[in-house]
DNA sequence: TCTGGGGTCCTAGGACCC
DNA sequence: TCTGGGGTCCTAGGACCC
């Protein structure tokens, strides 16, 4: 069996478990740059304020409505989930983090007499108790069973257990295709105009017709909803490296000259190869994009993207950030709004299995870089991130987010002054 | 005026191989 | 009039997830 435990709107929580006056308030978490409202609390979520909404068309709703407002604090959440995890580590021995709010656990043949509900309920409890996050947490024999569950859990007071054939029929009957994990926007008005439309009738339907007609993707899920295992279990093992990373930001102000453009994409060139060390990674691959923003009507957009293939894979800070600005000179176009910038990663080995060029010379300076980076890496981690920086990404530059409504770090510590490299 | 930032997997089609 | 039958690998784009 898998339980799925998903803590319940996480960053509202989060900001509610160190202001003890907000409990019973209405909460909402604002995205970076103060955009859209990404987390609500049950009480937000009951005064009509929809996931996803822009902030400035909600903001006088708020107002009126006394909701409380939080910029996004990653820090705080990201430490608050390890505490969740660890606390579900001592549950069960194989846990799968699958994003910052829920992970699925794994049982092996519980005895009969332990029953699931019992077991769910303490985990619930016991999270509670030790974090003060609250979760739900869904049961059932796949993992998209378990998603399932943990779904119908919100209404059956947190905890949803999936464990005989008639609670999995009645549970497949009264759930829409739309809200199956797997299953998208495109895909339930595809499923629907085909007379698919709860999950029961997918767990029915003809395999291969799915197959061919949709995509393994959906016959797999077919399958997981009749209680048939398909969903790889790797992830139990070890956490897997990533394959891609991302850096990127939106602009807190429009940005329209290269050289704040530049600075921009080379503190996110410096993050992305700390990220990569990190992960024991090189990179094969780097691509930079900039756009202007997409809602505008009134003005001229533009994308701008592109790619440089590394011939020997590398992972320093210094030449990835150099490669990043010569691409994004490449691709400079004046005259534009630009709202948004970043870089992207692809295509990595393992930092000890470096496969060489044949006809390219060694570089005899590379080790030099990757012990700058090193060295970098251990500078910041001791005084804290951005602690020593490229200069070419700049000091105070004009383009950063703003976030007018950040809660104080409360279990992190800040960098004090940087240090300028 | 102001609309996030990450990720994964799959597919189709093209280039190439024998 | 007639023009084989397999393969692999790579990439861009799309769908999905949180």
């Amino acid at each position: 069996m898998y339980a799925l435990v998903d803590c319940n709107s996480f960053y509202a929580s989060c900001e509610k478990l160190f202001r003890p006056d907000l409990k019973h308030a209405a909460v909402v978490v604002l995205s970076n740059n103060d955009g859209c409202v990404i987390a609500r609390s049950s009480e937000a979520k009951k005064l009509g304020i929809p996931m996803g909404a822009p902030y400035f068309k909600v903001r006088e709703e708020c107002v009126a409505k006394q909701i409380k407002v939080f910029s996004s604090n990653y820090a705080l959440y990201q430490d608050l989930s390890n505490r969740v995890m660890a606390t579900l580590e001592e549950y069960a021995p194989e846990v799968d983090i699958y994003s910052i709010d829920e992970a699925f656990l794994r049982w092996f043949d519980m005895p009969p007499s332990h029953d699931h509900r019992r077991a769910a309920i303490q985990i619930k409890n016991t999270v509670y108790r030790q974090v003060g996050v609250p979760v739900g947490v869904g049961v059932g024999p796949t993992r998209t069973l378990s998603k399932l569950a943990n779904h119908h859990a919100k209404k059956t007071g947190g905890v949803c257990v999936i464990d005989t054939p008639e609670l999995l029929e009645h549970y497949l009957r009264i759930t829409p295709v739309s809200d199956i994990w797997g299953i998208g926007r495109k895909l339930s008005i595809r499923l629907e105009q085909m007379n698919i439309r709860s999950a029961w009738e997918l767990s029915r339907a003809h395999r291969p017709w799915l197959k061919k007609h949709l995509s393994v993707v959906v016959e797999r899920t077919a399958r997981e909803l009749a209680g048939e295992v398909c969903l790889v279990d790797l992830d139990f093992e070890e956490s897997q490296p990533k394959k891609q990373i991302v850096c990127s930001r939106s602009f807190g102000a429009r940005v329209t000259d290269f050289i704040t453009l530049r600075e921009s994409i080379c503190f996110h060139a410096a993050r992305a190869s700390e990220k990569l060390r990190k992960q024991g990674s090189l990179c094969a691959q780097l691509s930079v994009f900039y756009r202007t923003g997409r809602f505008n009507q009134n003005e001229q957009h533009i994308s701008r993207f592109g790619t440089a293939k590394l011939i020997n894979p590398r992972s320093d800070s210094a030449g990835l950030v150099d490669i990043a600005a010569e691409i994004a000179e490449k691709l400079w176009v004046p005259g534009y709004r630009y709202a948004k910038a970043g870089v992207t990663l692809t295509d990595f080995c393992p930092s000890g299995s470096r496969q060489l060029d044949l006809l390219e010379p060694l570089n005899p300076r590379s080790g030099e870089f990757d012990e700058l980076s090193k060295l970098l890496d251990q500078i910041n981690g001791r005084y804290g991130r951005g602690a020593l920086v490229h200069g070419s990404q700049g000091i105070n530059s004009g383009w950063h987010m703003s976030r007018d409504h950040a809660s104080p770090a409360y279990t992190t510590q800040i960098s004090g002054l940087p240090v300028v490299g």
